[in-house]
DNA sequence: TCTTTATGGCGAT
DNA sequence: TCGCCCTAAAGAT
């Protein structure tokens, strides 16, 4: 399940397992089986990641990937077990296999219509030379919450729920804040904490946001990993005290997403 | 064996 | 704001 840094681990991984040779091609679900023919041994030429999407480079073409809430790749070693009728599109080589499922788009575009997606996402905490101020100008003339901001792709690009509410919290941010009362400063420290958040999630292949002073040990508390793998803050913990100052963690709906706070320690 | 939920995003209303 | 798309694991019965 896919924040921008899980896109950005995809982009190296089917680099390394498959760049620059020849892969074969199959869609075993139907629905990218046109394209998978005309794909069948062409050579992955270049791997791309932009926010949550990821690009699959052909010679000019691209495989545009966007795996949604569901979607999920699976590496294997070969020989590759016969796919699962799931199996939007599956690449092999003698060596590997890999198989996309659930992805909310799965389609091959030409060069142009790539562009077209980079144009309309906002910078990547991810992307080297991507540039916070872009977001800032979109915030700082915003009247919408910081919350929502933050998962706006065309405000900034790959972060997701996760990143959301732990980076608020990092900063002690009222996630109904509006974008225009954050001061740059706000903002400048939240991107840099993104940066370093997000890159170490793409290096442990999971999110991991609480300081080394606030972990259970360091707090004298019984060890814990939530289940999404890593250990954070507030995201699904509706209730629960907060690592910090023990106030409940509060929840609420906002644009059909779950907002996870501490209503304390994000007083302003 | 059900029902629910999830780190997302689109288009219609 | 709502319904809808896509899938699998966890939770409820």
């Amino acid at each position: 399940m896919p924040e921008g840094h899980t896109i950005h681990r995809l982009a190296a991984d089917y680099r390394e397992r498959f760049g620059g040779r020849p892969v074969r091609a199959s869609s075993p679900q139907g629905k990218f089986a046109d394209a998978a023919a005309l794909l069948d041994g062409a050579v992955l030429t270049d791997t791309e990641a932009h926010g949550k999407h990821l690009f699959l480079g052909f010679g000019g073409e691209w495989v545009h990937i966007h795996l949604g809430l569901f979607g999920k790749v699976n590496f294997g070693d070969a020989p590759a077990p016969p796919p699962a009728d799931t199996v939007r599109l599956r690449l092999a080589d003698p060596r590997s296999y890999v198989d996309l499922r659930g992805p909310t788009s799965c389609a091959l575009l030409t060069d142009g219509e790539k562009q077209a997606i980079h144009h309309r996402l906002g910078p990547d905490p991810l992307r080297p030379g991507d540039d916070p101020d872009s977001a800032w100008k979109r915030i700082s003339r915003s009247r919408t919450t910081v919350a929502a901001l933050l998962l706006d792709q065309k405000v900034v690009a790959g972060v997701g729920n996760v990143y959301r509410a732990e980076v608020l919290f990092r900063h002690g941010i009222d996630p109904y804040r509006a974008g225009r009362d954050l001061t740059r400063a706000e903002w400048t420290a939240i991107w840099t904490d993104l940066v370093a958040l997000m890159r170490e999630g793409v290096r442990e292949n999971r999110i991991d946001t609480v300081r080394p002073e606030h972990t259970p040990e360091a707090m004298g508390r019984p060890p814990r990993v939530d289940d999404h793998g890593g250990e954070v803050y507030v995201y699904r913990r509706a209730n629960l005290p907060c690592h910090i100052c023990t106030t409940p963690v509060r929840t609420a709906e906002l644009a059909a997403r779950n907002l996870f706070w501490c209503p304390s320690c994000q007083s302003r």
